[in-house]
DNA sequence: GCCATAGTTCCGAAATGCGGAAGTCTGTTT
DNA sequence: AAACAGACTTCCGCATTTCGGAACTATGGC
């Protein structure tokens, strides 16, 4: 999907900052590659002259974003990235309250608001369900992506690079017998998920729950976050499940939509 | 220190990319800002126009970085900023593994590199102390800021609105009864790491543990990251640490200088 | 339903960023 | 040890791109 050397550079609305989407691309490259990149690599995958990359990579760098190690004059991303992550995530509960609500409504189970963090799932947002018995997270909370749901949703839209990279560090550890714990297998998963558009953990992270979700993109089509509902497995059967499976589906579209539409 | 509205644009070396450098003022004012902002307070926050303010956020709009409010017409950072940095810390490993062997060397405790992420400090890399009775931390655990030693250095210099907002989200749990739970005295502390240069976990975290910890810049001024020593108070006493503090503020340094140094 | 405020688009001017080529540097080969 | 090859960095003139003020449009309060 995200092809590293993708050329489409203006945006729709007409107006597009070159300078600044160039930069936005050697990021991206970045992010997508597991070690470091020298001048030469990163110029020709984004179509830019070496010159022209390097003097963004020196803004970058200055900046903070990038990070250039001097023995071998490549380049990573730095930990400023990070930084500017810290607030972001916050921002998007608002935006979801409305379709998480519906959400849950439609579904009477707790639904959910995850974006991919590093090597985790974070939960954002939560409407827990108005029943006794329910499913509840805390705003904060972190999961392995193999074990869940959203995680494996959030998996599915990303490049293969990021993939292996958030597995080498979160491994496959096992929670239940249902855990994908076979990289082969959970890859299989994603591109099902991918075709359907849709995920299900079927406790693999906790015996007794289960688990649909569904992906939020963003304007440019990248996936920005997941919506899920989760309740215990006794009332989420697999019928269950297939009533939920095109409320979901609408509302996430929804969402989307909101987010990338003017109004 | 990272005032919202610093007008120094261009790089020592040099060029620098004026454009990339503005839309890089709107991301950190973003981040900076509990909430949304409009095209009107961006603007002038950061010396631009409202036109050319827009263009900007246009761009990083459609690139999934920030994030437009339909209803309200206001900014936030996007979750494309997460993505990026779920490969960052990574890079930062191998660059520090000399200073942190050097500062173990010296201390013969375990020393460690960590980065803010989101409401957590992260620990990037350590290498133990070569000794029986040694801390050990993982890579990849979180800790909360308040109460770790490089947690409060990597907060000192942090612009305050991100103190609070850090703060706000992680809460201050008490660990142990000199875990620092009060706000003000926090920031009081945090006053103090500022004007010493170190900071120092008096057994806030885990009764019988102490830590030493100095802040490691980018070539902007800006935090990266933090490396500390930690070990059993026993031995790292108040003599002990007096000693430590010169040799960490040197190592930091160098550290620091390494990134920022062209070789 | 009007007015004020804020967001968005337009347009000509010129500054800014572009990219090829020249200049260094590092590390490898003979 | 010296020369070479490959890669990184810097330079410079040209023109593309970005700038910013002003016009325009939408929204929400009165």
């Amino acid at each position: 999907m995200a092809d590293t050397a993708s050329r489409k550079s203006s945006n729709p609305n007409g107006s597009g900052v070159q300078s600044l989407e160039r930069a936005l691309d050697i990021l991206e490259l970045l992010g997508n590659s597991p070690g470091e990149l020298g001048v030469t690599e990163i110029g020709p995958s984004v179509g830019l002259a070496n010159g022209t990359a390097h003097r963004l990579l020196s803004t970058l760098t200055y900046r903070g974003y990038v990070l250039r190690n001097p023995r071998s004059r490549k380049y990573a991303l730095g930990p400023k990235t990070l930084y500017l992550a810290s607030s972001a995530g916050e921002q998007l509960g608002p935006l979801a309250r409305p379709f998480l609500e519906e959400l849950m409504k439609v579904s009477r189970e707790s639904s959910n608001l995850a974006v991919l963090d590093r090597e985790s799932v974070v939960y954002l947002d939560q409407v827990p369900a108005d029943r006794m018995v329910r499913m509840f997270t805390e705003p904060g909370n972190r999961v392995t992506p193999h074990s869940s749901g959203t995680g494996k949703v959030l998996l599915a839209y990303q490049p293969e690079t990021v993939v292996d990279s958030v597995i080498r560090r979160s491994g496959l550890p096992r929670y239940t017998s249902h855990t994908i714990t076979d990289l082969g297998r959970l890859k299989e998963k994603l591109a099902a998920i991918r075709e359907q558009g849709y995920g299900i953990d079927s406790e693999e992270m906790e015996e007794g729950v289960r688990c649909l979700a569904a992906p939020v993109f963003g304007p440019d089509g990248n996936i920005l976050a997941g919506i899920s509902v989760s309740g215990p497995a006794g009332r989420l059967d697999e019928g269950r499940l297939e009533e939920l499976i095109p409320h979901i589906k609408r509302i996430a579209g929804d969402f989307s939509e909101s987010l990338g539409g003017s109004d």
